[in-house]
RNA sequence: GGGGAGAUACCAAAGUGGCCAACUGGGGCAGACUGUAAAUCUGUUGUCUUUCGACUUCGCAGGUUCGAAUCCUGCUCUCCCCA
């Protein structure tokens, strides 16, 4: 195995993160890979309790991603055995204990998920139950004797919980004991994680000094601010944009994205040559719009193709800047009769309820190929001739025809 | 082990017998506007109902009352203080 030199390797690994603890036993780990011809092991834990990645999520896969092109060898780590207990990382609330069965099918998903970003055929998956499922309860006493409660609680998360009197269940405070276990297991050199896992990538150094191995170098990455432009992006926080969303919605949810974060997204979630960034960082400041654009059909072309991604740009310059209805539209057929317009928009999934469509209504929401209808008692007629483009909201359209 | 506080709609948070389908803020949705699905402004935000109105909802289960989110009893969960 033949690796780039340290210098050209460093400048594809320091892309886009905010720190690297310690820099110095990276290149000494890198010096050492390019002598003996030996990949670095770099660890990234997966937690297979939210199954939908998004491109928050991709943020760290990618940076997995990099390390493979450079050589190293990737372990993705599904953690199974820690999605038992549930994670409080950066959560105000503890997470729901999962069962076996949910987590195997999670894991999938995400694998599956994530084969989009990873080379996966390169990438060794293991399942963390494998080691800490065997631990017996006087090793898991001499685990936890390893850590005091002084270094625990100096965890942002787990003061501010307790300041704000919110519980804190003692097995929270194994979950980064067991993650850094697995360090120790694998004999990772390399951790990678968002910069909210900053503290337990440092057990898992910790824990690997105890044991005399070399301990690894921890590397984390930012956290991928929403489409919001505030809180990271989270399926919580509804400012995402998920990685296997139709093309459509993820070039449009892209062009919501505030103008300041045009650069970042390019940065950390883009496959553009590092050398191309300083310009595209200039065309964000100067010409955003054509820079979201561009942001928008890179993003979209790398999770479908070119050609899909330049469609998907046709069909929002179509329905939103013209206003126009999309090329495109599901076809709803209903049978020959008399319909209120409420029961209609019901029935074709355009409102959760009759209540929600009267209102859609009267707010001026629903139209008629083009022609706006305010009146709540519309009643529509379905023959044999009946074919008309029904528009709620801004984004639903359907063909209404006759069955 | 002892004492105290609390659980309200998607989230936060008022309400302490009828004026409560429940103030307010956030979020969501719609409209106007916009390079944008951003920002801003306006409206809206339980279900059924054209209106009137009816029904379900305030941790869970019962009870008191003409009437309960509000009072009583039991249960579940959470937090704080003392030990």
């Amino acid at each position: 195995m033949s690796f780039l030199p340290v210098e050209q390797q460093l400048e594809v690994i320091k892309r886009g993160v905010t720190e690297i603890i310690p820099e110095n036993e990276l290149i000494h780990k890198l010096k050492r890979s390019i002598k003996t011809g030996k990949p670095l092991r770099v660890k990234l834990g997966c937690d297979p309790t939210r199954p939908d990645l998004h491109l928050g999520h991709s943020v760290i896969l990618r940076k997995l991603r990099q390390f493979q092109d450079l050589g190293h060898h990737a372990i993705l780590i599904i953690g199974d055995f820690t999605a038992t207990i549930g994670d409080p990382t950066g959560q105000k609330k503890m997470r729901p204990s999962l069962t076996m069965d949910e987590i195997m099918e999670n894991a999938k998903t995400y694998f599956d998920q994530a084969s989009r970003i990873l080379d996966a055929e390169k990438t060794e998956i293991v399942y963390n139950s494998e080691w800490l499922g065997k631990m017996n309860f006087s090793d898991v006493i001499r685990l936890a004797s390893k850590y005091t409660l002084a270094r625990m609680i100096e965890r942002d998360d787990f003061t501010n919980r307790y300041e704000n009197n919110e519980p804190i269940a003692l097995h929270e405070f194994l979950y980064p004991l067991a993650q850094g276990q697995d360090s120790v297991h694998l004999k990772s050199d390399i951790e990678l994680g968002g910069q909210d896992q900053k503290f337990n990538l440092l057990v898992g150094r910790d824990l690997q000094k105890i044991d005399e191995q070399e301990p690894q170098v921890c590397l984390m990455m930012p956290l991928l601010v929403g489409t919001d432009g505030s809180a990271k992006m989270s399926k919580s926080y509804d400012n995402y944009i998920g990685i296997d969303e139709p093309s459509n919605d993820m070039y449009g949810k892209l062009l919501k994205v505030p103008d300041e974060l045009i650069y970042t997204y390019f940065e950390l979630i883009s496959d553009v040559p590092i050398d191309e960034l300083p310009a595209i960082k200039e065309k964000a400041e100067k010409d955003p719009r054509n820079a979201k654009h561009d942001l928008a059909l890179t993003i979209t072309r790398m999770y479908y193709d070119a050609k899909t991604a330049q469609d998907a740009r046709e069909h929002f310059e179509k329905t939103i800047i013209k206003k126009d209805v999309p090329d495109d539209i599901p076809e709803f057929p209903q049978q020959t009769g008399s319909y209120r317009l409420i029961e209609l928009i019901r029935s074709v999934g355009f409102a959760p309820s009759n209540g929600e469509a009267r209102r859609l209504i009267q707010q001026g929401g629903v139209s008629a190929d083009g022609n706006q209808i305010k009146d709540v008692n519309t009643e529509i007629h379905i023959d044999t001739e009946t074919d008309f483009v029904l528009k709620v909201g801004k984004r639903k359209f359907g063909r209404i025809i006759c069955e």
